[in-house]
DNA sequence: TTGGATGATACTGATTCCGTATCGCGTATG
DNA sequence: CATACGCGATACGGAATCAGTATCATCCAA
């Protein structure tokens, strides 16, 4: 054979036969005997095809190339442990990137808590927050370009598994001005001859049919409707005066001028969800971690109490 | 055995499996079967004390910490081999550092042709010049602060090596209004009752000594000598109409306004050498290099044409 | 239900590695 | 000048590791 392959093996000999300048002296830090050191050194050498060391009878010199492999070959090995250490911080979570599918209105609830959260406990790992609709995320999942995914509800998926994180109860945003504002609590049944201003307009099985079937249980059928594209617009359009619209707990937490909430009665079960997705059987360390995160903060209201 | 070395077969065999998403695959391409690709990543799983690959029936998935070792894996390669090649290129002499001593008056002459030569031969060697007196550079030397020394003259060294470089003839230099100006050629008896001002002071067996000894031989006995530091000094002193001071050809590039060279006669035999010095033994391929480079250079004129 | 593919395992043969003993060489020492 | 000592290189036998063959368990697909 005219050059085995270089192992770390002897990169960790050759060191040590340079640092003590001498095949015997490295052969009694290493614990072994001072043949393997020779021979070695002599497989480095004839694959690498360069003297890297120059026998006296007093010890060993360094050639120029042998100074030179000996810088590298410390390189090689210290970098080689970095990577075992930073693999299994990734192994256990402490470092890392995660990223998460959210959904453009559920951001204002509690996401943000439960990436905070997350934050603090792993301050090494990178939250990447990617803004997709409920299907996108499945197709990111299913890509692996997400980890976890949230939104309103999922259907259920072969592969996937989701579970609920938390329950909010709906709100009624209306003008200050409008008739039912002086009231400090609303039915379903109050609002069920106002203008309904509802989001999103797409994708189709979405809040707005969640919101129809509410109405159908409770036997009411609101006919005058206005579907709009966000909730954004929806506020800013209740702002002028044109209608209501339903915003929940978080939901609440947009501020805007000459809008108030009221809550719905308790008993009418005017609730939304906010679910949490992720791939079956899959054991990241880091979405372990997340979850747990979610989970503990389920019964946190959501809602920033106002003044 | 908790943990068994790392290798770089492991993260060879590690990247092929990654890179093919199989072990199977990865072995065709190995040109090994794939038990020992199972048992080596095993292994390397075992030492780093993380998982990092996800077996499934279809093949295998890369986990989080696989990822990031795969990349740090790769790199760790890469930058063997480039250490090989480095070490290798450093071996032949076409990369690496040169260190050079020099001395004072002799860097005028043919130095920096031997240095110019030198680089445009070897474009990625650094040469280093010292800057340091016959002793220095013999200290040097032994303490292996330089690979190659330049002096006019060298005592023998039991562990070091001279030969000569190149015979400069002395020339006269001496005021444009001296009464000897007129002449085109000039003895040592001529000169012998002229104010000499010779250099350098220091060290003491030295330039000084061997001027000396020229006159000794020539049966001329100098009576008017005045020493200096150094050469610049001489020719200030001669500009200055003080008395006249010898240099070599290589010296005669220093010009100076006011002063003019007049060459000695031939059978005078007023000539100083350049030496090289070096270490007995030495296997530098870039020393063999340099050295072939400054003998070829010999014959070769240093004294720059003047008008 | 079955056929094909995947990775894991058991066992055996081959390779490599290591340890002991010894050699040749150069230096230091008397 | 002769001897003794220390150094690295080499030869050889035993131990450890590695690779190859055959086989198994599992999962997906037809």
């Amino acid at each position: 054979m005219s050059s085995g392959s270089i192992e770390f093996r002897h990169l960790r000999y050759f060191i040590a036969v340079v640092e003590r300048q001498s095949f015997r002296r490295a052969a009694l830090t290493l614990h072994v005997s001072q043949p393997p050191l020779t021979r070695q050194v002599q497989q480095l050498e004839e694959a690498l095809g360069v003297k890297l060391l120059t026998r006296t009878s007093t010890g060993v010199e360094t050639t120029a190339a042998g100074k030179v492999y000996y810088e590298e070959a410390r390189h090689l090995l210290m970098l080689s442990e970095q990577a075992a250490a930073r693999a299994l911080l990734v192994g256990q979570g402490q470092i890392g990137r995660l990223d998460v599918g959210v959904n453009g209105s559920a951001v204002l609830g509690a996401i943000p808590q439960i990436i905070r959260a997350f934050r603090s406990l792993y301050p090494n790992v990178e939250v990447v927050l990617h803004s997709l609709d409920r299907s996108g995320q499945i197709k990111a999942l299913r890509e692996h370009r997400i980890t976890v995914g949230f939104s309103r509800f999922f259907a259920d998926e072969k592969d996937l598994t989701w579970e609920v994180i938390q329950t909010e109860r709906m709100h009624v945003a209306l003008h200050h001005q409008h008739p039912l504002a002086g009231r400090k609590i609303l039915r379903l049944s109050d609002i069920g001859d106002q203008l309904l201003i509802l989001y999103p307009r797409n994708p189709r099985p979405g809040f707005i049919d969640m919101m129809m079937r509410l109405f159908d249980r409770q036997g009411i059928s609101p006919y005058r409707i206005q579907e709009v594209d966000d909730m954004i617009t929806a506020v800013a359009l209740v702002a002028s005066g044109l209608g209501i619209t339903l915003v929940t707990d978080s939901g609440c937490n947009l501020q805007v001028p000459g809008i108030i909430h009221l809550p719905l009665r308790k008993s009418d079960n005017a609730t939304v969800d906010l679910c949490m997705i992720y791939r079956n059987n899959e054991e990241a360390p880091l979405l372990e971690a997340f979850m747990t995160v979610a989970r503990n903060l389920k019964g946190v209201p959501a809602r920033s109490e106002s003044a």
